[in-house]
DNA sequence: TGTGAAAAGTTAAGAGA
DNA sequence: TCTCTTAACTTTTCACA
């Protein structure tokens, strides 16, 4: 990948709203050239979306946990992400190699939602979990593509 | 926080670049009633910025890890995130409630990258390190905050 | 908080190098 | 792959309910 579509993304990395005017200005390409550049990058699947972002603590949801999961039964058939897919409380979800076999990020509104997430999640994927709440969060979402 | 603002902001979430236009015609609202939930949901910071989202793997960053942080003096001054902050391979930065003081989500092109970024959180912050592979993402950054 | 209207700015698509 | 052009659309601001 190019210099110039690296400086793109990473201008929009920053600000998913730029325009192609300012992307333009700040590249020193002209507008529709950007037009083009940011097209194909999001044909190529190098941009996957735009996405607003926003405070989970604004929203009520200012308690974030990572649990650890581990299946009941190593002999099940591992569908595990599938059959947690529905629980809109996991943002993210991690295959690892770990004692664990997968490493989930959630976030609810106070403990008695994570007690009962708790038990959703054991149930739907029959497995044990291990919980670590979330202190505070120096920082998060950082980009590390933003060094690239 | 109205049920509008909570549409706007799941729109938004989706679409970060969706014109006002749309977000009016999808909430039934003129395009300047919209315009100006949209600046105050900003103002109060609830929507914090809008962000392209991009695939790690694409801009060469395959491999992600997660890493356990404990510093070795507990006696020392606590400022590992800030010890960190310059080392952008660092994505997030978690102060947790566990065995370990804080959890980071890194992303490197490869193992030799990662060994390398080791050395170097534990000689930034003087800390020892757990550090979990990431073999694959079933999903991430999915917003729980979609939820509300 | 909302509306509608008008000026200023942006996007999208095509022709041409 | 770039620039330029132009039509269509979007943003922004303002007066007013």
């Amino acid at each position: 990948m190019e210099d110039l579509d690296r400086r793109l993304v990473g201008l929009l990395l920053q600000d998913g709203r730029m325009s192609y005017t300012d992307l333009g200005k700040a590249t020193g390409l002209s507008t529709s050239a950007v037009h083009q550049r940011v097209r194909r990058l999001e044909e190529r699947g190098v941009i996957t979306g735009y996405a607003a972002t926003v405070s989970p603590e604004a929203l009520g949801l200012p308690l974030s946990a990572l649990i650890s999961v581990t299946p009941f039964d190593p002999s099940d058939p591992d569908d595990v992400p599938q059959r947690l897919a529905h629980i809109t409380e996991i943002e993210d979800c991690y295959s690892v190699a770990g004692v664990e076999s997968y490493i989930l990020k959630v976030r609810v509104a106070m403990p008695g939602n994570l007690e009962d997430l708790l038990a959703r999640i054991r149930s739907a994927a029959n497995v044990s979990t291990r919980t670590t709440v979330v202190l505070s969060t120096p920082w998060e979402g950082r980009s590390a593509s933003a060094s690239v």
